[in-house]
Formats: structure tokens, C-alpha cells, sequence
DNA sequence: TGCGATTCAAATGCCAGACAATTAGAAGCC
DNA sequence: GGCTTCTAATTGTCTGGCATTTGAATCGCA
């Protein structure tokens, strides 16, 4: 882990991914603590600002964090999939929006995903997860909604149907699908009617999740991702009229 | 954006945090210049060395890039699939190996969600998709191989499996789910026997792909999955069987 | 001896200034 | 016009230093 070629480009990333495959492969186990930075700096042989630059962009993906003080120093982070989860959540959203992925594409896939996880929710949800859910869709019927909350519901709904699956590689893989799509539902204008119908899809995935039927939650989530494609598509292509004819 | 409170804490991630903010906004636009790095240490009313650091937090996640010379700077990235998936995999392996997660559950996530992906790649994958898995299959079946190889190749014919889907985000998805299985996978030691068994079922999934049988692909992936937890059991009851004998 | 207050040392956080390297564009020359 | 050279802007890096935090050792005192 110490070499360092005199490769002339980027000085402080070499380091940052030198000290980052230690601790891939087990060299540098966690909550251990790193050398001290002017012992960095001699180890590397640069200086104290450039090792600086290396750890934090380690601290940048929570591979390690600082402490001040005496015994303090950088140590290595234990990632855990609640510290990971936002970062996921940004970097899929940031994707979605710089990459002109269409609708249809992000709504697919994440459908596909949820409905990976419909069979283990409908057998392992506990009450909190069915409690939570009820409760969203309670707050999805209420009449004075914005379009922004009601997304932020349905967001809820749905996350609270993944981590039902008690499966936290599924949560936090389901995480940046789910809530990077909240962006592009907000481009949606949802009509009284658009949401009684959707509330009736998830009262439907609710009562199979409550019944623990598996398939059946399979097919409301098939039928909710028709309504949302059909809904989208409508609100899209009466957009580009209105746009066209201007 | 650009305020800056009093909060004594980390300056330089405060600083990456409004930058960032604003990217995710959309107030700093794709292959916008930043302002160089003395005006932003002007704007934030730190010194050069603060900002840097921020600006290399933000490099490690991609967020931007930086070019040196007369018109350098610092440019907001498109942040694409490409780039994302070696971070996602990183991230996912270090998830998986710092949190004591079970061979079980992640093979359970990562199967369910490649099941989810067999609709779809059995629909639309291309030829080349095909070529590849076949080719896979074929090295697989390579008599002198090592394990390492073995899950290696394992893991190019799941992706293959997976990108035939044609859906970028379920590919960016996927890769972490799939990839981070590979170490767990390398604990395993793999007999002739065991090798031609995951073979067989492999060629069974490709049949499936190749027949475009959507059904037919998730039930081999569902009797993969099977094998290799029943291969994953037996070999670390073996190795408990053992170490309680030591 | 026991305990609290003080001091000390180590480490990170931050800053000022400087120089090197790189790069694009401007200026000048043929 | 085309080529070369110069220049300015910008990032990359280093040196040295000061401020702040924090745990631990030390000292004083009962």
C-alpha cells in the first residue's frame, strides 16, 4: 500500500485509492486508526495539505472519519447501509436527471425491483411495516394534498413494502430506485380522480400484503405500474401538444 | 448557496455540501464552470487550501472534475453509468463485508432482484447478450480453472443476464448486487462436481434467454439460487464441523 | 493516599504565501 | 497565412505556522 509511483498527474487521488484498497481488501480493518497526517505525508513523501486532500475525499464516501484531540486521527469507517443509503439515494437521482432517462425506463425498472421484493414483504411484513403503509395511504386521501406531498406518500407507501422483505440488501438496493423517481413524479399533475385511482391500487397492494399473498401483491404492483406508465404518458403527450401548438 | 454559518465545524465539508446542493438543485448546470478556486475562497471567506479540500470531496463522488491550465477549472460532471457502477460496487462490497451480512441474505437479494430482470431480458436481449453468456459458459467449464476465475466468470454471465434487459438503471442497480457477491462467493470452494452442476443450470438459464421464455428464466434462476444455497450450507457447516474439532 | 485542577502534548482544522506545471490564447515573426 | 513564442490564468503542491480540541500526565492540596 505505500508505493506511490512518480506518476506526475493527481497526487493526493492515488493516495486516497491506495488507502482505499487497503481497506477493501482487509489491510486496514475498521475502526482502525490511520496514521497521523505528517506521518502520511512522510510514508508518501508529500506534504501535509496533499494527504489532507486524499483523506477527505475518503471521508467524502464515509470510508473513514476525523477525530480531533489527542488520541484523535482518521479511522476507518464501518459503512452502514443507514450512512449509504443517502448517498445512493443522491447519486440515483443525480443520474436520472443528468442522463435524460425517460420515464418509462426508471418507472420500469423500478417496478421490476419492487416486485422482486413483493413475494418476501408478503411473507415476512410485520404490523409496523402494514401499520406504516395504512397510514400513508390515509395521508394520500386527504383532500388538500400537493402533488409533492402525495409523492413523498407514495414514496413512503412503497419504501415501507421493500423494507417489509427484512432484507437490508434489498432496502438499500430498492432505496435509490424508489426515491429517485419522486423527481420525475413531481412533473406529474395529479387530478382528484389520478389519485383515487392509485390509492385504490395501493389499498389493493396493502390488502395482499396484509393476506400474504404473494402473487397477488405481484399483480397489484404489475397494475399500478400501468396506471403510473398510462397516467405519465397522458400528462407527457398532452404536454408536447400544448407545447407544439404554442 | 452561498452562505456559510458560523458552525465551527468542517468548513470544507459545509462548503462541498451547498456546492452540492446546488447541483442537485440544478442552480450549477452539466459542464458549468465552477468559479476558480481563489474566487470561491473569496465567496465562502476561507483560504484556498479549504476550498481544495471541499472540491476533492466533490471529486470523489464525481460530482465534478477539474482541468489545469489557462481556461481550468473546476466543471460539474455528467455523472454517468459508467462512472457511477465502480462506486456502487465498491460500495456494496464494503457493505456486505463490514456488516456481517449473511451469505444468505445477500444471495436472497441478489436473486430476487435478478429475477426481476428475467421478463425482460428474456424479451429484448441482443444477440451479442447471448454470445456473451455462451462464452462465459464455456470458460467455466475450462477443467484447470481456479475458483477465483470460476466466480469471476460466474459473475460476467449473471451481468450479461442482467444488461439484456436493456435498462440502463436496472443495470447500474444490479451491478452492486451482483458484484459484491463475488467475495462471498470466493469462500466457497468449488468441487468438479459442484463447477458441472452450476453449469448445467446455467445452461438452463441460457436456453431459457435464448428461447425467450420469461418464466422459464426465473425458474432456473430460482433453482440456481437453491443450489448455491444448499452448496453455500454444506461448506460452511463443513468448516464449522471442523473448526469445532480443532 | 486520594482527588480535583492545571498543564502539556498530540493531533486535526485552518490559513498565508509561494513556486511549479500546464494550458489556451495573444502577440509577434517570417 | 502559418508558425513560434510569450503571457496570463489556473490548478497542483510545498513550507511554515497558528488555532482548537482533547485526552492524559502532573501537580497541589487536603
Amino acid at each position: 500500500m505505500k508505493i506511490d509511483p512518480k506518476n506526475p498527474a493527481d497526487l493526493s487521488a492515488q493516495i486516497a485509492g491506495a488507502i482505499r484498497d487497503a481497506i477493501i481488501a482487509g489491510t486496514l480493518i475498521v475502526d482502525e486508526r490511520l496514521p497521523s497526517e505528517a506521518e502520511l505525508a512522510e510514508q508518501f513523501d508529500v506534504s501535509r495539505p496533499t494527504v489532507r486532500e486524499a483523506l477527505k475525499r475518503l471521508a467524502a464516501q464515509s470510508l473513514i472519519r476525523t477525530q480531533r484531540g489527542a488520541t484523535g486521527g482518521a479511522f476507518v469507517n464501518r459503512l452502514s447501509f443507514e450512512a449509504a443509503q443517502p448517498q445512493q439515494i443522491t447519486t440515483s437521482t443525480l443520474l436520472l436527471s443528468m442522463n435524460a432517462v425517460s420515464f418509462e425506463t426508471a418507472c420500469e425498472a423500478r417496478y421490476a425491483l419492487e416486485r422482486a421484493c413483493a413475494p418476501l414483504s408478503a411473507t415476512r411484513r410485520t404490523p409496523d411495516h402494514l401499520a406504516t403503509m395504512r397510514a400513508e395511504l390515509h395521508c394520500q386521501a386527504q383532500p388538500g394534498l400537493t402533488d409533492e406531498a402525495f409523492c413523498a406518500s407514495d414514496v413512503a407507501f412503497h419504501r415501507a413494502l421493500v423494507d417489509g422483505a427484512g432484507n437490508p440488501v434489498l432496502s438499500y438496493q430498492l432505496a435509490g430506485a424508489v426515491e429517485a423517481m419522486q423527481p420525475l413524479m413531481n412533473m406529474i399533475t395529479f387530478t382528484a380522480r389520478d389519485r383515487a385511482r392509485i390509492i385504490a391500487l395501493h389499498e389493493g397492494i396493502a390488502d395482499a400484503i396484509e393476506a400474504q399473498k404473494s402473487e397477488a401483491t405481484a399483480e397489484a404492483l404489475t397494475a399500478l405500474e400501468q396506471e403510473t406508465q398510462a397516467l405519465a404518458q397522458s400528462v407527457f403527450a398532452a404536454r408536447a401538444e400544448k407545447s407544439g401548438a404554442r
